[in-house]
DNA sequence: GATAAAAAAGAGCGAGCGTTCGCTTTATAT
DNA sequence: ATATAAAGCGAACGCTCGCTCTTTTTTATC
């Protein structure tokens, strides 16, 4: 079950460190699941090797990529970065583009996974924070691969490029639905739609801009907590205080 | 004056034609103005032949590259989907690169002249709907343009990359600037910094997905006013009637 | 310590890149 | 009509790219 789903919303409640304690898709654990379904574009057999070559690959092109793009990163700038022979790193990959075909699968496994705990959910109200949370606390956690997909869809071939734009519909409809669910008892607020669609500005905003929030005082639980009461107040659950003129 | 400035907000005024018409930004004196901007970097020196070659050179940019990147766009190609020689092209531009600067510049322009219209306003709330409308308005119009710089800011030389940030940071605090003034009488509500980005996320949401808005049934006058009638009730303005139990 | 298998190395390949430059064509003004 | 300057052209240049392939080194097993 989902760490969000057994507290309702508490202003000072610290879930994003709940949540990142049993989050799966980090270190050795990360780069052996890329390996594991990956194996057909990796010609390194064992799992100790291409784990290793794995986390320098994916670390240096997320630090070279958001300063020139992937295209202008050459895998000689890679191999160089990497410290990898490039006969080393084609052992790890079987071409350039699989390296974003492989971030594209990763960032659609944590979605998928984001989702799935959103609708162990009975309670809408629970089910859209345990989503808009898994959202922000997962893209934060793994920042550069969300930052990386947005950015070079682009670079991956046509059929992972619609299963890129898929997942942000897939993530905007359930966002829909359980706003819809939210406000069906009202009329004359905003639509679902329009507020499922501020929901993920503001989630993507959050780590799309790095250079805006990497020395916020502001935490991500902070954020989150804004974000909800914001919603909640597009559609008028009076989840919070109404302002007062003084 | 702004033409957003003649009205208080009305649901059913069709502002955008409006703005539409006044926008100077367009054909052939959009042309001709990115001419005499890039004198220095242009060979040409008679209007009436830059003008042609510049239309050309940046409809087909904008074709090309949000299917494959700016990188990843050759000049080859380019002269192939112009019509225009190796040469032809070097006759227009300097550089690659100089492509992606003028389009910053145009960016950069028309930024600064929705500031100004917004500043020319009394009202911090007519100012606030000029800055949101002016926005939403003109990056409808350019959106290519828009488009080009978020994505392609990478592509740019170091300078123009700082610059190119620079003009969102400036859209942000002015955006925070007079939502501060709204909200100077009321506490409890939402922060003034919180709202701006939420606003500036939902405008360039529209720009940036292009995908999700060529079809849409919503026009974008009625997507600015929803984007003014969440602001208004994020910091509790009541422009809009409180949701209703039925 | 010997042997076989796996991994790492890096020189080299052809293709394609951005850019240049000498030449031809077109436009303009006398 | 002619002269002059501007615009347009495209083959060619130097270089870097993604990628391959043979050789060398490391690892694992007995």
């Amino acid at each position: 079950m989902s760490v969000v789903a057994k507290h309702f919303i508490n202003p000072t409640q610290h879930y994003f460190v709940d949540f990142k304690r049993e989050f799966s898709f980090r270190g050795d654990d990360l780069y052996a699941l890329v390996f594991d379904r990956n194996k057909d574009k990796i010609k390194i057999s064992k799992e100790k090797f291409a784990v290793k070559n794995l986390q320098k690959i994916f670390e240096e092109t997320f630090k070279m990529t958001p300063k020139v793009g992937f295209q202008a990163m050459s895998l000689r700038d890679l191999s160089a970065a990497t410290g990898l022979s490039m006969g080393g790193l084609y052992s790890s990959i079987s071409n350039k583009e699989t390296i974003a075909v492989m971030v594209k699968d990763v960032v659609s496994m944590i979605c998928a996974d984001i989702v799935e705990d959103s609708r162990e959910q009975a309670d809408p109200k629970l089910a859209l924070e345990v989503l808009v949370r898994g959202y922000l606390y997962a893209s934060t956690l793994m920042q550069p691969w969300f930052y990386f997909l947005y950015f070079e869809t682009k670079s991956l071939p046509q059929a992972d490029q619609e299963g890129s734009l898929k997942i942000e519909l897939v993530q905007v409809k359930e966002l829909n639905t359980l706003i819809g669910q939210l406000t069906s008892r009202s009329d004359s607020c905003h639509k679902a739609e329009f507020v499922a669609t501020m929901a993920l500005s503001l989630i993507q905003e959050r780590y799309l801009k790095p250079w805006k929030y990497i020395n916020a005082e502001e935490t991500i639980d902070e954020y989150a907590n804004k974000c909800l009461q914001l919603i909640y107040r597009a559609i008028c659950v009076d989840e919070v205080e109404p302002c007062r003129s003084t």
